[in-house]
DNA sequence: TGTATTACTTAACCTATGTGAATGTTTTTG
DNA sequence: CAAAAACATTCACATAGGTTAAGTAATACA
């Protein structure tokens, strides 16, 4: 099962089977049924998990009580509330389950001993965020020069299995619309 | 003058001064004159800078020709195409100077110098990356969850020096609106 | 299995921002 | 210093997406 970890290691950087096997050792396996968080805004998160199965989605409620997702996340994604995980401040995020999801979780403590201990770690970790990082910028970009049309279309295209696995009104929100918007979008788009 | 770095860095992770110096001895001094290039979409990002003075702006230009810019950087930020410095990839971005700008900029092969034999390097940029991080986050909610004259008084708040120093039409396009948009909403602020 | 809940669609109307064009102002540069 | 270029403002009109409200379909769970 924790298959999927060892590969995507392996896929980022150069590493020995045994710092790969000793980086797995030090996750545990978790389950979150449907609708329970892994991480809640204000707690501190404790925890970074590989999805192995099932969804997540992480997103935060701003002062007029909207609620706006910034993440879906599918199997070999990582998820957590990564500022808080790293600086202990709490957690501006939320991040539950849609789908019942199986994860591997790295508690703080064991990723400082992984950081010190496995060569090539901290490497692999500052790719992941800077991977992070560079997926937020594009996604600001797309929100600035494309309509909600073009978003939802290129997202269509580039995660299908998401726009077939998750509800509708997640996307509209990760797409930063109101439901009856792409409600209405996706009728235009069949007249077409 | 490069004391400006010397202090950024100790204030973000424990260092000796005698490491932050051997840091310090890796950059060099450049000067970017106003509208000069420093990073040219498709080029590789061979440095990465840090702004001693004057301004100097990121923006990707889209698929219909519409420049958008997606970071203004003033005195002690870095500044860079991240991915490309990093990955060796072609920039996404450009960053061009508004104002003069006195810059340190560290090649690559020497902030690989410096993270092997600095102790802390690693970790001082992997904070630096995880800021941008978190920094990007917040602008995605923010662009979501408010209106383009929130994102204008929040950005009057949060950086009054940027508003001052740069013309409207940089500041419209980094709030994701027509520099007429801008116009209209000021005179509206004006009238209340 | 049936009822309650949650998700999706449609439609009429509203509002913020875009568009294009005209006009004035400020800055740059020969 | 003057002409050109870049910047800012205003206005009338267009449009994407929000809002409210209603109806229908799908799902959950007692």
């Amino acid at each position: 099962m924790a298959e999927n970890l060892f590969q995507e290691i392996k896929s980022v950087i150069d590493i020995t089977d045994e710092d790969a096997q000793k980086f797995l050792s030090l996750t545990k396996e978790k389950t979150v049924k449907r609708n329970e968080f892994f991480i809640r805004e204000g707690d501190t998160a404790k925890y970074i998990a590989f999805v192995l199965s099932g969804i997540l989605y992480t997103y935060y409620v701003n002062e007029k009580g909207e609620k706006h997702i910034v993440q879906i996340a599918l199997e070999t994604h990582w998820v957590s509330d990564l500022a808080s995980f790293l600086s202990g401040a709490p957690a501006d995020f939320n991040v539950q389950a849609i789908e019942e999801a199986k994860l591997l979780i790295l508690s703080k403590a064991d990723f400082e001993k992984a950081c010190q201990n496995i060569k090539g770690f901290e490497r692999y970790f500052r790719i992941l965020v800077q991977k992070a990082y560079v997926h937020a910028q594009k996604r600001i970009s797309k929100i600035y020069g494309n309509s909600a049309e073009e978003r939802y279309l290129e997202l269509l295209e580039s995660a299908p299995d998401i726009m077939q696995r998750v509800p509708q009104h997640y996307i509209a929100s990760y797409l930063g619309i109101k439901p009856q918007s792409l409600s209405r979008i996706r009728k235009n788009l069949i007249k077409k």
